[in-house]
RNA sequence: GGGCGCUUAGCUCAGCUGGUUCAGAGCAUCUGCCUUACAAGCAGAGGGUCGGCGGUUCGAAUCCGUCAGCGCCCACCA
């Protein structure tokens, strides 16, 4: 049967996933063999496939599919994130297309369109993830807001708030205008912007020309008059005025007071005043406190208690009245009493105008700052708001979770992000996890009623029936019915039920002690991107102390960013994100698989470049062809030649070195590396050297010995490439020998065995014997010499290499190597450690050039010579440094001398 | 402002606790080959004073200091 001389994926790639999920290969069953458990991190529900999935998934495929080749039973756990900001809003925009407002429907009917959504949506990434080879067991897909998660995030929240680790608090929180919801601290994205500083006349509440306070000065001029430090600032009229510079001017109508530094001499003359907020007319007093940078603009800072954290703060420490000037949307609110109903950003332009037809406005200065924005809401500024929010306490989670990590229990890979999760945690701070959407877990709190002005009251129970057992108990409300409970309306961050992933996955939080968790708890490997080391990683590794007493995983890996290949992140704004399929319908799953991984080393952003993926392409076509040439031989009952006997071995020895080598490598998690330790072994040792070590003649049949051990070794390959490139690997397999149906190469383990002493020399034997051959190939090659010209090799003295000649025949295309004392006059020579070897060429022979060669070799030779007698002349070095390394230094001085003699012979044989 | 990391060949990166001729790999480049598995290939070759300076040491790409450049994370200076 003919072969195609290139390897086509596309028929190849769809057949094999297919058999393998017809045969149930992903599945995972708890049984007696080590558990290798991988949960993915579940991607947004209605998310499509992109680079950055492409990588790690990949990752966690290799790390799967490398499991099972080393006998281990591994389930990689798939699924979806309802990822309530994004779903919600991808929903309202929905809705507000079809002239449909989210106000106008009640949470069943919102919830229905979101649920309509999601079926449509939901669960298109994880097909994708089919098409890249992804090894899940599907059976197990599992949906952050399906029942058991549900579930399991409600239980949760009770056991947490009845542990009093959960509260409800009135506090200044990030909020989203645009989502209208609270967001936690990690949602929010600081960008440093062009802004401006606004610099704002507030006048004294005073009489003009008013003097109290101010030091006695000798003379004042117009404007302002630094006098004994202090700054005074009057109009025309003679009126004393503050500046105040903000970046913020339409929060003025919000100002409740102005507050000074007590030791800043330039405003002490403030102290104890009234001043006029701009244009609002409205009089607030002068406060201080040591809070303000007296360096920082006038000194002079205006508070809004209402719309800013650090100006909630000093509200609470000065008792100031607080004024919440915006509505939900960000836009002016009634209690502003002006510019109600405009939008901030549009009134910060309209205030600066009005200002400064008021005369009200000093100057205006650029200014860089940093802007807070909805991690998912890039647009949309987050406002600082005060409203009741669930916060969840975290001390007791940081003291759980930091030390297995700092003691590397728990292991990062690479470990600098230990640092990072160090620092976060010293510093935490208590976690919102109420969000004001529809599209969550609704929180269980069930409201009581309560009178007017009387404090509200609430339970917290699993279910409502429950709540009202809770609220029975409750004094005076003895007789309350179901009706009477309001639950309420928000839902909870989805990272409060994705930090259960590890656990709620196998049940355990519902079904606790179960042959499941048992078995698969704690997973292995968690491969995920740092930027959400905080959201996701720090926190599932709380939840799993606080729910498990164990950790949810004993290994995180966090890969690196994909960018392209100029360095910038890839986005779609940019445009510079390829379609992960599109990559994969050209180039096929494994070489797009390989192309990832070859510019992947662990924790570096990376670099992505198509041509990586060329690269992984022509590496599928390498192995094929390898396949086709071993295929293609004829097979023969004849006896086994001596170069094939030494050739078989050899490959055997570099199997096993090369697989030593990678699952070192893989315990580090440096798969690129390991990828390229396979990638050498097939390509420059299987392919260029062992194959045509043992190739047979043109149209000669090979023996049968030989090509049972081609076999052998061929299917080793395919067990070490199986992770990398799971769909060519497979294929192969099956076509290398007969089949059983439901036989898979997936599913079949291989362990090597430990390179031996006899290994390591053969390998370094064949070093010399590989030298000697691109000496031969070199000398051909500068000499135009064709490779199928007979040339006949001479070895000057002992031949290191006797027990190899067959083999540098057949490589080389030499005759029988011929041991001489001394070479033939008309001939080339080359240097193989400080043996000399000597290719005879009657007629092609450039002596002189030959003479040049060699003395150029000596003079470099010389220097080398020189470096080391004078590092063994010294002293303190041969007392110092260990035997071992002196030694050293002089089996390499007596090298050099050697060969320096031998080319010195070259050299005086031509005279 | 605090913390972390990076700088080695044209590109992307390895070089672990200082000493194996240690200056490496892959890609790219150059030269020659359509040789009966593969031109998406074969054979061969060239290429770096390891960011600068200083120090420790018998010995530094490797350890220390410092400067320069780049990147990331955290932080309430309006």
């Amino acid at each position: 049967m003919e072969i195609a001389s290139k390897y086509n994926p596309e028929e190849v790639e769809g057949k094999w996933y297919q058999y393998w999920m017809d045969h149930k290969l992903f599945s995972s069953k708890p049984d007696g063999r080590e558990p290798y458990t991988v949960v993915i991190p579940p991607p947004n529900v209605t998310g499509v496939l992109h680079m950055g999935h492409m990588l790690n998934n990949t990752i966690q495929d290799i790390l799967v599919r490398r499991a099972r080749m080393e006998g281990k039973n591994a389930c990689w756990v798939p699924g979806t994130d309802h990822a309530s900001i994004a779903t919600e809003a991808k929903v309202v925009k929905k809705l507000a297309e079809q002239g449909i407002k989210k106000s106008d429907l009640t949470r069943e009917e919102f919830l229905k369109h979101a649920w309509d959504w999601t079926e449509e949506h939901g669960g298109i990434i994880l097909k994708q993830l089919r098409r890249l080879g992804a090894s899940c067991d599907w059976d197990r897909t599992s949906f952050t807001m399906d029942e058991k998660r549900s579930e399991s995030v409600i239980k949760v929240f009770v056991d947490l708030y009845n542990k009093g680790l959960i509260y409800r608090g009135l506090r200044m929180v990030n909020w989203d205008p645009k989502a209208q919801t609270a967001l936690s601290n990690e949602e929010v994205i600081y960008r440093d912007e062009k802004s401006k500083l606004y610099y704002l006349r507030y006048f004294v509440d005073e009489p003009a020309g008013a003097t109290d306070g101010e030091v006695e000065t000798p003379a004042v001029a117009e404007g302002e008059e630094p006098v004994q430090g202090q700054i005074v600032h009057r109009d025309a009229q003679g009126r004393r005025y503050a500046v105040v510079a903000t970046t913020r001017p339409e929060t003025i109508m919000g100002d409740t007071a102005m507050c000074i530094n007590p030791k800043d001499p330039k405003n002490t003359w403030l102290k104890g005043k009234n001043v006029i907020v701009p244009l609002v007319n409205r009089s607030i007093p002068v406060i201080e406190d040591r809070y303000v940078d007296i360096e920082f603009g006038t000194g002079c800072l205006k508070v809004t208690p209402a719309h800013d954290v650090n100006d909630h703060a000093l509200g609470k420490t000065h008792n100031l009245e607080t004024i919440d000037i915006f509505n939900a949307d960000a836009t002016i609110s009634e209690a502003a009493g002006m510019y109600v109903g405009m939008d901030r950003m549009d009134v910060r332009k309209q205030i600066a105008q009005d200002l400064a037809d008021a005369d009200l406005l000093e100057k205006v200065e650029d200014y860089d700052n940093k802007v807070g924005y909805s991690e998912r809401n890039a647009d949309t500024a987050v406002e600082p708001r005060l409203c009741m929010q669930w916060f969840l306490s975290m001390q007791h989670f940081a003291d759980i979770a930091l030390p297995p990590v700092m003691n590397d229990e728990l292991k990062f890979y690479p470990s600098k992000y230990k640092a990072t999760y160090n620092n976060w945690l010293t510093g935490i701070q208590d976690w919102c996890i109420s969000r004001q959407l529809w599209w969550g877990h609704r929180i269980p709190a069930y409201f009581l009623p309560t009178a007017e002005g009387q404090e509200e009251r609430f339970v917290v129970a699993e279910n409502a029936d429950q709540a009202l057992t809770l609220a029975h108990a409750i004094s005076g409300y003895e007789h309350l019915t179901l009706s009477d409970l309001r639950q309420d309306d928000d839902a909870l961050d989805t990272w409060f039920s994705s930090w259960l992933w590890p656990i709620s996955l196998f049940d355990g939080i519902n079904n606790p002690d179960n042959e499941e968790i048992n078995y698969y708890y704690p997973t292995c490997d968690l491969v995920t991107g740092p930027d959400i080391i905080f959201f996701w990683v720090a926190r599932m590794i709380m939840a799993g102390y606080e729910y498990m007493k164990d950790m949810p995983f004993r290994n995180v890996y966090f890969t690196g960013i994909v960018r392209d290949k100029l360095g910038r992140k890839m986005s779609k704004s940019l445009g510079n994100s390829p379609d992960p399929l599109d990559l994969i319908d050209q180039f096929g799953a494994d070489g797009v698989r390989m192309g990832m991984m070859l510019s992947a080393p662990a924790g570096n952003d990376i670099l992505f470049d198509e041509a990586l993926c060329e690269q992984g392409r022509n590496f599928n076509n390498k192995i094929w062809n390898a396949f086709r040439l071993v295929k293609g031989w004829e097979v023969a009952d004849i006896p086994q030649p001596e170069t094939a006997k030494v050739a078989t071995e050899w490959m055997s020895a570099c199997i096993r070195k090369r697989a030593k080598e990678v699952a070192d490598l893989f315990s580090k998690y440096r798969l690129s590396e390991a990828l390229m330790e396979v990638y050498k072994l097939f390509w420059d040792e299987f392919s260029a050297l062992y194959l045509e070590m043992i190739k047979p003649a043109y149209g000669s049949p090979i023996d049968a010995t030989t090509y049972k051990a081609v076999l052998a070794h061929f299917d080793d390959l395919l067990h070490l490439l199986h992770p990398f490139m799971p769909f060519i690997t497979e294929e192969l397999w099956q076509a290398l020998e007969q089949r059983q149906e439901g036989e898979s190469l997936m599913v079949s383990p291989r362990i090597f065995d430990e390179p031996t002493a006899e290994d390591e020399q053969l390998l370094s034997d064949i070093e010399v014997v590989k030298q000697v051959i691109t000496g031969v190939r070199a000398e051909r090659a500068t000499k135009g010499i064709s490779p199928r010209e007979e040339l006949q090799l001479q070895v000057v003295g002992e031949n290191p290499i006797k027990a190899y000649n067959t083999l540098v025949q057949k490589m080389a295309g030499t005759s029988e190597l011929q041991q001489v004392a001394e070479k033939d006059s008309a001939s080339v020579s080359f240097m193989v450690g400080t043996t000399e070897f000597a290719i005879l060429l009657e007629g092609l022979v450039d002596m002189a050039a030959e003479a040049e060669k060699a003395k150029a070799e000596i003079a470099r030779l010389e220097g080398f010579l020189k470096g080391i007698e004078k590092k063994l002349s010294n002293e303190k070095f041969v007392a110092n440094a260990p035997a071992a390394v002196v030694e050293m230094e002089k089996k390499k001085k007596a090298d050099a001398e050697t060969k320096i003699q031998k080319l010195k012979q070259i050299c005086d044989s031509v005279k």
